[in-house]
DNA sequence: ATTTGCAATAATATCTGATATTTTTTGTTT
DNA sequence: AAACAAAAAATATCAGATATTATTGCAAAT
């Protein structure tokens, strides 16, 4: 018999600690392009504008640092990671390759659970974007979290935590190219999007992979266009 | 006497800082199983072994955290990652993947350098596996250095430094497995190191891909069955 | 005997402030 | 404009202090 999970008075706590939150509000600041690529990040500047202690900032910032968003060249401090188009470049073919993988994995492993879990993120997805395409451009922060929910949901079944993790940075660093240039993509997108997910559920995998690839590709075009 | 410096203009200080040197050798230990699987990582025990404070330590650990060598449980603190078959199956899957990619594009983009480079690598590695072979095993260390080189070396040209430096975590991580078995594969790998070699050389990226693929494989059962 | 409750202990997360070094800036001189 | 030294700013590192949380030990209750 496996051991059960005692069921004692001590709930889940959210509660957050100061490390983890200013980590996070860091790491959304450098994403929504609210500390610019390549800012320098000064220790007294930061412990103002997220009230921390320089100790729990620099553990914060070396975290960062390993995970590409912050630069640390030695004794000089940290800095914003600058952006490039070769960076991009590069950001998106690795996208290509790890998502495309993952989703063919997921396809082949998926369950009902994925499979629903899937619609349901399709739906609001596709709900956020009518909006989008209404005019409503004032909640990027509800459609990107959306968007990723989205091409999380279909490769979530993929059945390797380590591919999930990295390719969760990866769309990370995607995204501070999107946010950098603003602009919504629109329809196509949305085409892509209904297309995707019906080669995913009829489990086409060759046929989803290939518009997954396509749907990235094109996405790159449009931010370098926009860069 | 080695205090003083010379104070030359513009000269490459490869003088470590206690954090950079801390993080080296902290993830030394982990991947050649000096700190064990899942041992718990104190703050006083590791001043101790390592003569750095605890917000150094703090930040190191915190970095190899991000990096997935150590797990960091909200408000428990710090702990060699556990090694299972699983992860070590997704790992390699991940490196049969990024590797195999990193290697096609660098058999296109090579040029004179990459193959010069390559060839000394190989050179190298097989001296070392010779001596391997005639029961030489004092050096690990060594060996460890030159087939990771050799690795290196192929995929070097690939033109995507995003890719490198996934790369070479994923084989961080394979590589303390491949300490944690103890054993050396010998021959087989010597013939495999061979024939991916000449494929590179020769610029036949689909064959050069094949073998590598059954290369890591290999590599993966032999591990499994060591488990 | 196992579970429950709670005090005692250990360990963590966080902050403050100090020091030695290094980097960057500034101002002067050639 | 280049070179350079002095001054200022910022970093890396450390040693505590404190509040909070986790773990352990053990007695009481089931």
């Amino acid at each position: 018999m496996e051991k059960q999970k005692k069921p004692d008075k001590k709930m889940n706590k959210p509660i957050a600690t100061v490390g983890s939150s200013t980590y996070q509000r860091i790491k959304h600041d450098i994403i929504f392009g609210e500390l610019n690529p390549g800012a320098k990040l000064k220790l007294e500047a930061l412990k103002q504008r997220y009230s921390a202690s320089s100790s729990t900032l620099r553990e914060t910032l070396n975290r960062l640092a390993s995970e590409g968003f912050v630069e640390a060249p030695e004794q000089r401090g940290f800095f914003v990671t600058p952006v490039s188009r070769e960076d991009l470049i590069e950001i998106t073919e690795l996208r290509v390759l790890l998502e495309c993988h993952a989703l063919e994995q997921s396809i082949k492993n998926g369950d009902t659970d994925w499979e629903g879990n899937l619609v349901a993120a399709h739906h609001k997805l596709h709900l956020m974007e009518q909006r989008m395409l209404a005019g409503d451009h004032s909640e990027k922060e509800m459609w990107k979290r959306y968007d990723w929910e989205f091409h999380l949901a279909m490769i979530e079944a993929c059945n390797s935590k380590n591919l999930l993790s990295l390719h969760s940075t990866l769309y990370d660093k995607y995204l501070r190219y999107q946010m950098l240039v603003l602009t919504y993509r629109g329809e196509e997108a949305v085409v892509e999007h209904k297309a995707m997910f019906d080669a995913a559920l009829a489990r086409d995998a060759s046929k989803a992979k290939q518009l997954l690839e396509e749907h990235i590709r094109n996405g790159l075009e449009h931010t370098l266009a926009a860069m």
